[in-house]
DNA sequence: CCACGAAATGACAGCGCTGTCATCAGAAAA
DNA sequence: TTTTCTGATGACAGCGCTGTCATTTCGTGG
């Protein structure tokens, strides 16, 4: 005899609660599945006194949506798939705020996923979000693996690539140029008439934009007839301590710098740090200038000099974009949200 | 006459690709859909003369999952919704990141609400997240709307409340006593010889866990017969700034005290900043105490002495209870994940 | 040479919802 | 009064997959 297919499954995988469906909301208001779907969903047009009916009746059993049928029902999906690399760094915290606000009006949710700055890890991470069908990606960086480019691209729906703009997007890219911050940074620099540049940085391999910055950097030293004087490239992930311990190194060397660019704002309040530590004047004795425009920057006794990234604007803009403009134009588009330096207090 | 159902939609909702599916990959490995999906999913047995035909078929028409279809068949969903307050203080971040790492080798997707510290937003969150019948819910505190709160009783669904313990959870909780750290903080300090209790903190209604921690410190005072001699209470979120301003203003008042326990942090580095700004000398004129053990307290010139509280620890113990013990228990649970006392140098 | 069990595969229905017509009152227009 | 809308509601099929049997195939021992 054949099973009664009918209550084969109940409830989620875990054997949880019943589940109330839209047939039992509609049975208890007397009317059709579809009024009660409409209804909940604000479309077409419904009697007042229908859509009190039934309003009462899905308080009366409590029910909830069912996002994943709707969703396949429809072949709408409201979440957004989101590829960071980390959230030990603010910086993708604060995009990943962005992303939140600008999505929170429109109901869409964002699913997360982490990569480790690890291209392997994000290949397989791309693959199960796009399994969920989501409205659109978002993902930090271009250094994807040939089929996580792809995937995205084959997808077909919207794929935005934040925080750098100096290559080619799969769709549409939205941040400033790293390049451009750079250079900006040593003309700055050089305009206030430091001469003897020192750098510490972090892992080049896991944050290539820090990479666009120096070449930049070394870019308007060149132009001005400069080079240089001694550097530290720290290889971990940038961290105050790894700052620190950067300075320390740097000025341990045989040529002093009388300022030092930090691949970012960590590194460099680090850098004050080694400086408050051990009797280094700030400025007078030797310059630090950083990257970002970390709130932590700016409270520090003396504000640090340094290059503020629009970091939540890249998120907000991104989802502005994508949620406005949901299908892909014809040819990769780029957004540029630019920088400003900060004059600060230390260079 | 009827139009052709059959093609009536394709690709999402913002009329992308044509969309691959298990009927195209099962017609070109010439196997039924059921095995292709079976071998997808590895499960039961399958020839492997058979599997690989089907993953090149896969590999030739570039199949994605689809995840909602899955889901809603085999009513097993692989997302986890989490709720957060916010992403601006490191301290939630580092709780979704070890929500996400203990999530990593599972397949299951975290899902990501912020409230903005809002019950209401809270409220809607978690209705619009439930909608998508996530396995589990993960969510900051215990403070919800009694709506919140039984929705997520309701669901059946195991529901883990992080960061506090000092209240009944719905099913299961995993932090730390904030009372507790309170009041070890004080007996810490008391120990030290510290007489005279200043205190700077911030808005208490939106972070419960500071004011239980304020009661520990004053019970613990109270009980050596001390009080608090002065505190300064900023009402925006705590930060840097508002850490050095509070401290700033209570040493403008009368009494003077020996030491300042600051309601975290964040707030304790402001307090260091002030110092260094002013010529005050940690520990010797003035001790400072934080609340959390970021890094960037450690890295300090002098060590910020503090509590550390394992929120990475807490994300991850989270999931794994979830997934080891995916019903709920007959009764609510509690795990309690500790704190350490961190000596530094500035208390 | 046949029965039997395990391995491999498939047929079928249905998960819970929504898009697409179709239908049916009642109001407005003719 | 009849026609024509417009507003309100419903019937139906199907989104793409997976759980549950059912069936087929083959190796092995009697």
């Amino acid at each position: 005899m054949v099973a009664d297919r009918s209550t084969r499954r109940r409830g989620n995988a875990f054997g949880a609660t019943p589940a109330v469906t839209l047939a039992e909301v509609a049975r208890l208001a007397d009317v059709s599945e579809i009024t009660v779907s409409r209804i909940l969903r604000n479309v077409g047009p419904v009697a007042e006194e229908t859509r009190l009916r039934v309003l009462a009746a899905v308080q009366a059993t409590g029910y909830v949506r069912n996002q994943v049928a709707g969703t396949l029902a429809s072949a709408t999906s409201n979440l957004i798939g989101v590829v960071i690399p980390s959230l030990s760094n603010i910086v993708f915290a604060d995009v990943l705020r962005g992303i939140d606000s600008g999505l929170e009006p429109s109901g869409y949710r964002p699913v997360v996923g982490i990569t480790g700055y690890d291209t392997q890890a994000e290949e397989k991470l791309v693959g199960s979000l796009l399994a969920w069908k989501p409205a659109a990606m978002i993902i930090v960086g271009f250094e994807h693996t040939p089929v996580t480019r792809r995937r995205l691209g084959q997808s077909g729906i919207r794929v935005a690539e934040l925080m750098d703009i100096d290559s080619t997007p799969i769709d549409l890219s939205v941040g400033l140029s790293h390049h451009a911050a750079g250079h900006a940074t040593g003309r700055h620099l050089i305009g206030r008439g430091y001469r003897r540049f020192g750098y510490v940085g972090h892992d080049w391999n896991t944050d290539r934009r820090a990479k666009l910055r120096w070449d930049g950097l070394a870019q308007a030293l060149g132009e001005a007839g400069l080079a240089l004087v001694d550097q530290r490239l720290n290889d971990g992930p940038s961290s105050t301590q790894a700052g620190r311990e950067g300075l320390a190194a740097l000025l341990g060397g045989t040529t002093r710098p009388d300022v030092v660019v930090f691949s970012n704002d960590d590194m460099a309040v680090g850098g004050v740090f080694h400086c408050l530590a051990n009797g280094i004047v700030v400025k007078r004795d030797l310059a630090l200038f950083g990257f970002n425009g970390l709130d932590i920057g700016q409270a520090l006794p003396a504000p640090l000099s340094t290059v503020r990234s629009n970091r939540f604007r890249i998120g907000q803009i991104a989802v502005e974009q994508i949620l406005s403009q949901p299908r892909r134009a014809a040819t990769p588009q780029t957004i540029d949200t630019g920088f400003e330096i900060v004059e600060g207090a230390t260079a």
